[in-house]
RNA sequence: GGGCAGGUACCGAAGCGGCCAAACGGGGCAGACUGUAAAUCUGCUGGUGGAAUGCCUUCGGAGGUUCGAAUCCUCCCCUGCCCA
């Protein structure tokens, strides 16, 4: 076992920021001493199954604390998750079913599995305390907070100033969730520092109930592929843990140069000292930003796929991108009829979603068939030899002429 | 319970009887430029349509007035502010 510096040098290595210092030094110190693994908590929404990169900054981070020999608690929202959000605005917190919230618990920790490891690792339900909590119990929890105190929430304080409405339930979210800390009796919290607040009132609940509080230790965020907004499902600009290689090291690929370091650092995991290296050489000039957005995109895609998957996918991403080239595989579509009209021919190939949008993508240029592109969208296309046609840069299919039945089963 | 201001396309926000599928901005998509990007410039951005001052759906919901309504009236639902 390493020493509680050494540790607390790992964890605190990518990092945030750290609440408090000495106290998880403490805590770390004590766990060697009493050979005490420390409980290690982290929340996950189930209302919303599908992790992306920005999610593993902070799973990672966990794993970091397993592979110290601390044990990870992963904490499934489902209680909160069944209630939903009752006033309806909110998408972010739609109305799940017992058996739904289950559904998507399991698939977020299938998901969570790609960067945790399965030993010292345990998943709890809140429902299993938060549904025993009686309105007694409640009421003397909510009565630890004040409404200034919640308003000191950014984005409560954010939507009360514009005048936004605020539900009174959504104020007791962080109560719920500092319950969970009580619960496990968690030492130390994860999270992202958007849920700062959150965190800190796990500490404040936890004292209430004479517990020895949680440590935060706060992940940054991660950019989406815009480079602006924090990555989110939402927003539309995530990585998804699940993405298929190709796409994945595609979507890397286009993210802004400026963050090249930045998800070395959070996405692909590398340590402090690996990404001043690539930082300087990206000052210097011995890095190219294109190359050194590859090789970090490789090693991404590395983590989730395998080497193997990732040099695949850079290597179709160049055929692609770099020498304009088609793509080794992309879908195949068999039309029964030997002759469509090519606005047809897109919609049902799946690559434009309307036949409007077919026109325009037409009348834009954007589209060409075995390498020609069409210009008039009232020409028409013969399928007696297969054909690709190709919708912008990134949207490919393989069309022929055939039977429609596929291989049937039923 | 009362008063006031609001609810418009993916989001923000104009429109306030016909010229509105609805200005503008953001986002998205496409083209040019590149290093794949970013930035920049340009175009497109409800559906249908061999493209029409056409048809269908859309401006919180339901009715109504009108030749015609996002725009006027009635009722209802929702939100914010103020008062009680």
């Amino acid at each position: 076992m390493l020493s509680a510096a050494e540790q607390f040098h790992i964890l605190a290595d990518g990092a945030a920021e750290i609440v408090p210092e000495e106290e998880l030094m403490a805590k770390l110190e004590s766990s060697v001493r009493h050979k005490r693994p420390l409980t290690v908590k982290l929340g996950c929404d189930p209302s919303r199954p599908d992790l992306h990169l920005g999610h593993a900054v902070v799973l990672y981070k966990l794993r970091q604390f397993q592979e110290l020999g601390h044990h990870a608690a992963l904490i499934v929202g489902d209680f909160t998750a069944m209630i939903g959000d009752p006033s309806g605005r909110t998408k972010a917190r739609p109305q799940l079913s017992l058996e739904e919230t289950r559904q998507n618990a399991q698939t977020y920790v299938e998901q969570a599995m790609k960067v945790l490891l399965p030993e010292r690792l345990s998943i709890r339900f809140n429902s299993e305390w938060l549904e025993q909590l009686t309105f007694r119990e409640l009421i003397t929890v909510a009565a630890q907070c004040t409404v200034a105190q919640m308003l000191e929430r950014e984005d409560f304080a954010r939507r009360y100033a514009r005048g936004d409405p605020i539900g009174l339930h959504e104020f007791l979210y962080p109560l719920a969730q500092a319950l969970d800390s009580v619960a496990i009796r968690a030492d130390v919290e994860l999270g992202g520092t958007d849920q700062r607040f959150n965190l800190l009132m796990g500490r404040h609940i936890q004292r209430f109930y004479g517990q020895e509080v949680q440590c935060l230790v706060l992940m940054p965020l991660l950019e989406g592929t815009d480079g602006v907004e924090k990555m989110s499902k939402s927003l539309g600009n995530y990585i998804a843990l699940t993405d298929p290689p190709t796409e994945m090291f595609g979507k890397l690929m286009s993210i802004p140069d400026s963050l090249i370091v930045r998800y070395y650092r959070l996405a692909a995991f590398a340590s402090a000292e690996e990404a001043q290296k690539l930082e300087e050489g990206l000052r210097s000039g011995s890095w190219h930003p294109r190359d050194a957005k590859a090789f970090v995109a490789r090693r991404i895609v590395a983590f989730y796929h395998g080497e193997e998957a990732a040099q695949h996918a850079a290597e179709e991403f160049d055929r692609v991108f770099k020498y304009h080239e088609l793509p080794k595989d992309m879908p195949e579509i068999v039309l029964p009829v030997p002759v469509v009209s090519v606005v047809d021919l897109l919609v049902h190939a799946g690559l434009v979603p309307s036949r409007s949008e077919a026109r325009r993508q037409i009348q834009q240029g954007a589209v060409r068939i075995d390498g020609e592109r069409v210009t008039d969208w009232r020409s028409e296309v013969e399928l007696s030899r297969e054909r690709v046609i190709a919708v912008g840069k990134r949207r490919f299919a393989r069309v022929r002429y055939g039977t429609a039945e596929a291989p049937g089963h039923s």
